[in-house]
RNA sequence: GGUUCCGUGGCCGAGUGGCUAGGCAGUGGUCUGCAAAACCUCGUACAGCGGUUCGAAUCCGCUCGGAACCUCCA
């Protein structure tokens, strides 16, 4: 079997997965900015290095996790210049800014909570790291590689590439296109090239947030936080740097300068980026106004969405491609999805009901054995090829096949063998809940169901069909169905 | 304009030289009080043109169409 590749954007090519310090495996992704709610199109990225973490966890690595709060140093506008945006709008309500980091890490959790994403095993925030990053700005100073200019610093990006860094090489960028390309922005004076960015920014006296610092007052740039937290918690050479496509040029650019500048050489391994999710063909983002949040999309209450989707359909949607693909929202595509999750919930919910007890004689049938056997392994490599959740997904439905087969009783447990059978059960649960995420939804609802499944059974004994009828239109009411089958009675998620 | 990427059957979406991805919808069947569910069956699609090759959706070139980044965004 191929080991896990990994799609590395730096080199543009699938690599072979090798951990720095195996078994334990360091992964940073670039976490959201808590000045609003997180969108769709936020959560997909997420969602993707949650799938990630859970695979390498699952292949016997151990995982640290790490994934940043950005609760000051982001601006609003252009490049270094403009408000930062959770102090603008703890201006426009007239609140904390710590009450607006607060009330949207409160969402954040609330949301990845909903998604079954697993918490990452840090998560630090920009303002918690003041005194490290205040130290790497001294460190770049001292290097060389930054100069002050009016209380704020900046990375000197002609002397790092005159040192022989190569800013630009992430996104495949020329210094020279770059400089021709940039526009002049006004104030922006105080640096010594349109490409240097900012490390430390002076506070004007308006600035709600502020820290002092040995350039007086001021706040640290977007980009130095990720560099510090990162390097801080995972060591100066990591595996894994995961975030957003959107992220690779400037922020991943300048982080790998800053990385360079402070270590020696870039401390990250293997550079990941997942793709946009877009609607109607254009980048979902709040600019564009075609974004719309987790809960909208759990009540149907918007504009671009004709019904409401649960958040399992949403990550079945989403794990249904590939993270690096990008992937167009349609109505028409999210109901396909929740058909294709609910039989998969089903077939999760009907597999725990199955035992291996045979009832004939007969021997194992070879071709089913193999047909799983090979499908199981067909879950492994299509992860390992970059995370191919798209094919593992297939598998998936090979095997519920068989587990639908075997519990209408199309198809003996004898015909399967013990091992096989077991392999089945067990692999299906394991790789759709804890590798993919996916759980069943409505669990707590089942004891009624039952309950009124055994009236039915009753009812339906007695031939007393107006009433069989009555209970199947409640099931029918709750988005479910009752199936009358050969052997026994039970109920399955539907519409 | 520069950089990168994409264009797959009714819809969504994998696949990157020969081997049916998969899901949803649709067809016919088995089963059934009627249904539903489940299973079986059926779809020869790869933007267009040219080239390389024994053979291309897959490689190369051109054309058309679309997107992302280059300015805050996961």
């Amino acid at each position: 079997m191929q080991p896990l590749h990994l799609y590395n954007t730096l080199s543009r090519k699938k690599e072979l997965f090798e951990a720095l310090n195996p078994p334990y495996v360091g992964m940073y992704v670039c976490g959201p900015t808590v000045y609003n709610y997180v969108h769709l199109g936020n959560v997909r990225t997420f969602l993707t290095f949650d799938t990630l973490y859970r695979y390498l966890t699952f292949i016997g690595y151990k995982v640290r996790y790490v994934r940043n709060l950005t609760d000051v140093g982001h601006l609003v506008g252009d490049g270094d210049e403009g408000e930062d945006k959770i102090g603008r709008m703890a201006k426009l309500e007239k609140v904390e800014p710590m009450e607006i980091v607060q009330r949207f890490t409160n969402d954040f959790h609330t949301v990845m909570g909903q998604f079954n994403a697993i918490p990452p095993s840090i998560e630090p925030t920009a303002t918690g790291h003041m005194v490290e990053q205040i130290e790497a700005v001294q460190v770049l100073l001292g290097n060389g590689l930054a100069y002050e200019s009016n209380g704020s610093v900046y990375f000197d990006i002609e002397t790092y590439n005159k040192r022989g860094g190569q800013y630009g090489k992430l996104s495949g960028r020329i210094l020279d296109d770059l400089l021709n390309e940039t526009r002049e922005l006004d104030g922006q004076s105080e640096k010594r090239s349109p490409l240097d960015f900012a490390l430390w920014k002076n506070a004007s006296p308006e600035h709600i947030m502020r820290w002092n610092s040995p350039w007086g007052a001021g706040f640290p740039g977007w980009h130095l936080e990720c560099t510090c937290m990162s390097t801080k918690y995972l060591g100066t050479r990591f595996d894994i740097h995961g975030g957003g496509m959107d992220l690779k040029f400037p922020h991943h650019e300048c982080e790998i300068a800053q990385g360079d500048g402070l270590t020696g050489h870039d401390p990250v391994r293997y550079w990941m980026h997942s793709n946009m999710l877009t609607v109607n063909g254009q980048k979902m983002s709040k600019s564009l106004g075609n974004s719309f949040l987790p809960a909208e999309l759990f009540s149907g209450s918007h504009h671009l969405l004709e019904q409401a989707y649960s958040p399992m359909t949403v990550r079945f949607f989403m794990l249904q491609s590939h993270y690096r693909s990008t992937l167009d929202f349609s109505n028409d595509a999210l109901k396909a999805a929740q058909k294709g999750y609910r039989r998969l919930a089903n077939g999760l919910r009907v597999s725990r009901k199955l035992t291996y007890a045979p009832t004939d004689e007969n021997g194992p049938d070879e071709t089913k054995q193999q047909d799983i056997r090979q499908a199981v392994q067909q879950f492994y490599e299509a992860l390992n090829d970059d995370l191919n959740t798209a094919v593992g997904i297939a598998q998936l439905f090979t095997l519920l096949k068989y587990i639908n087969m075997l519990y209408l009783n199309q198809l003996q447990v004898s015909a399967l063998g013990e091992d096989v059978f077991n392999l089945l059960k067990e692999s299906f649960a394991v790789f759709m809940q804890d590798v993919l995420g996916l759980l069943e939804e409505g669990t707590d609802k089942q004891p009624v169901l039952e309950g009124l499944l055994t009236l039915y059974r009753e009812y339906k004994e007695q031939k007393q069909y107006d009433k069989v009828d009555q209970i199947r239109s409640y099931f029918k009411a709750q988005g479910l169905a009752i199936k009358d089958m050969k052997h026994q009675i039970d109920w399955a998620y539907e519409e």
